[in-house]
DNA sequence: CTCGTACTTCGACAGTTACCGTACTACGAA
DNA sequence: TTCGTAGTACGGTAACTGTCGAAGTACGAG
């Protein structure tokens, strides 16, 4: 079974954290996972970019510690680490969630 | 008189100042700007960096809507445009500064 | 008017980021 | 065991970022 390395609660850092919800398709992928509460494969998303450019942002978002992987199968189950984050830098998620859904309104990604 | 171009409330953009927020100089900046209320020259921030990058950062804040920037003399006066962002992005200001507390601690700038 | 101070502008540069396509691996199903 | 599916790894690339120093500008003070 493969596995992925994700970095502990208090190994979070800031600048990683907010360099990834720097990111309009990243951030997409987290609002999603937060408002959906089950796990989404990789390929649910539908993201406007190549496959392996989604593998970076999914990266990249798991080594800030804003997500967790897991495998199943062929197929990765993602999900927020709300937990978490919430616990290492409180509120910071849905600051940036709300802003989102002020922003964003129906824009979604037209990056 | 020169004056600085700044984005209105409703021009702030998330990617952008999320961007801004994640360089440690940067907020760094905001934070010092946040804890007193007065303004600050940006001479008077001791920044690890030269003259030509501090430029580069404080400008990088103003266009994303953090700071304004506004001249007196031949300096320049810098405050944290605090109501305006939490006008358009509630409480994203305050948790950004929370997380910085918590996981800065001492270490200000070590960058 | 001349000088110093405070900041900007410019060009250069190294490093990083976001992106792609191709080739690959791991697993489940047939 | 062979095939399809889901995602990774790699090499390349264009654009962006953070940095610098040197030269420039705007203002206040003398």
């Amino acid at each position: 079974m493969r596995t992925l390395d994700h970095p502990e609660r208090d190994e979070m850092r800031l600048d990683t954290v907010l360099a990834a919800l720097a990111d309009p398709i990243r951030r997409h992928i987290a609002c999603r996972l937060n408002s959906t509460d089950d796990d989404h494969a990789c390929a649910t998303f539908e993201l406007p970019v190549s496959k392996s450019t989604s593998t970076y942002h999914f990266r990249t978002l798991r080594e800030a510690g804003v997500i967790r992987q897991e495998y199943q199968g062929t197929s990765i189950m993602n999900s927020l680490r709300k937990d978490d984050l919430d616990a290492r830098f409180p509120g910071l998620l849905d600051s940036v969630f709300t802003a989102q859904n002020i922003e964003g309104g129906a824009a979604v990604i037209s990056a």
